[in-house]
DNA sequence: TAAAAAATGAGGCAGACATTCCATTCCAGG
DNA sequence: CCTGGAATGGAATGTCTGCCTCATTTTTTA
């Protein structure tokens, strides 16, 4: 029996991917119950790492003699042989997203040279996504879409470090065909522009800490003549929240003293072109 | 001795971040061949997830029974429910890199709601920061950051889809007391802000597909007054690239129509971040 | 310093474990 | 329809598991 095995499957798969090219090469010539096996290997590697034979064995709905001659069959002498496979795909998985991050942290800290500026912006950049992928709260998305698709003109107010993603959405807001005016400081016009708002617009409104003053008082008095706010801000304390219908909360990573923008840009472009979207599902159903 | 356990300590934890503050909360109270299991623990949390109690028990030099004392000590029950913990943690933790940025695609594409526009984006952004990551030039980077630090003034040009990022490098030039001039388009006088520039100068020019038509002619313009350039843009057949001293490529992924400025983002801070520190050393050396 | 309490080490035990073995079932080929 | 061989089920087996207990050592308290 070891010489057919020997003959059979010299090489014994030693990581998960060549483990899984292995069975489902094989897939079409395995026996029913083993293929049952393989199956629910694939589909529930996690299980099979952590569970015991007879465990597996009964979520599979097979006999625990099964999985053995299916780790046999494979070239493995035994059920806890299998299983190191699995359990080294978790260990092995789990440390390289974060290893990831901070083999980056450490080279951006301790590293020589530019490259470790660069570095550090990449990794506050995929912190910032990492943590807002976790928090958004697709409610509050879904909220945000649909009052600022019903709106006539949509205002983007930002300035200072915010002010690139305002630009940035009134950019994609333009290409899009969707009214919009981004309120710049330029020409101190800015009071006039609001002026014009109705309870019918609505406004974006993105302010990190410390808020720019002037962004506060155009958010309150915009506020207060009965356009809807959609707010992006970093805490709950911000000044910006209160003015807001709906605000999220954006943590971003900060290095060398410059915040990240790439959850923001996210966020920003989700609700541009989820506005953008939710128009033309209206549109459409008009139509009909 | 239930008892004893009940009233020290009645809430177990569930989570091992939990656990882990409780660890260390608690850890110079601890006896100490308890101590060492803890600190064994915290270090090498897989073991703990995946060996048994003998085995982790010889690691940490310790015996058995003390691995048991330390489990029932944090309010569990025996080792086997604090090994769920650590076992747990490994379940749930982020899946690696790829299948987390596949995660994230197959819910962009497959997902319902707004929630995977969101997504979308966040994973362009993400696979936009490991290219840059991989394949950005450190030597490059250098030359460009010397360029730029040798600038009298530094001139911004963007339009367009690249703008934000513009004013982002504008912004955090500012606030590193670095001179720099933005050059947008409002009022019409770019021919004569370029006109200003000289050879000791510099400009980071930024431009994407389709480049900017407007772009390209300053770009080339202010090239042919002997202005160094430091561009970044999408390709070596880039117009742009032709005209700079110093250019990156980014490949900035894209969705729904929308590329990803992440990228292009941290490259810009890294230069902008570069360059300051570059001129404080050179600030410095002067100085002694 | 003596007594009490806590911590530790080590062996033993019941139960769970992976594995093996054998009886039974299934299926292809004559 | 039979028959040989593979596939399967299920119980038996011996090992190893976690956990408990008790003797010993260390630390704390009076």
């Amino acid at each position: 029996m070891s010489l057919d095995r020997a003959t059979m499957d010299e090489r014994v798969p030693r990581d998960f991917e060549t483990l899984r090219a292995t069975i489902l090469d094989r897939r079409e010539s395995l026996p029913k119950r083993i293929a049952q096996i393989a199956a629910y290997a694939l589909d529930n590697p996690d299980d099979i790492a952590f569970g015991t034979a007879a465990s597996i064995a009964a979520s599979a709905g097979v006999q625990p003699s099964t999985l053995i001659r299916f780790a046999q069959q494979l070239g493995f002498d035994g059920f806890t042989s299998l299983q190191q496979v699995f359990r080294e795909r978790l260990r092995e998985r789990n440390s390289s997203y974060d290893e990831r991050l901070q083999a980056l942290r450490a080279k951006a800290e301790g590293g020589a040279g530019h490259r470790a500026i660069f570095d550090g912006f990449v990794a506050a950049a995929s912190t910032s996504l990492n943590d807002i992928s976790r928090t958004l709260d697709d409610a509050h998305l879904e909220d945000a879409i649909s009052l600022l698709a019903k709106a006539e003109t949509i205002y983007v107010l930002a300035k200072r470090r915010s002010y690139p993603v305002a630009s940035y959405i009134a950019y994609a807001l333009g290409k899009l065909k969707i009214r919009n005016q981004l309120i710049e400081s330029a020409a101190g016009l800015n009071a006039e522009m609001i002026g014009f708002a109705t309870p019918a617009d609505a406004v974006i409104a993105i302010s990190f800490s410390p808020y720019a003053p002037a962004t506060m008082e155009e958010a309150r008095s915009i506020s207060e003549q009965g356009v809807p706010i959609v707010a992006i801000t970093d805490s709950s304390f911000s000044p910006l929240a209160q003015f807001a219908k709906v605000w999220f909360e954006v943590a971003e990573a900060d290095f060398a003293g410059f915040r990240s923008l790439s959850a923001t840009m996210a966020l920003a472009m989700a609700l541009t072109v989820g506005v953008g979207e939710k128009r033309r599902d209206t549109g459409r159903k008009r139509k009909i």
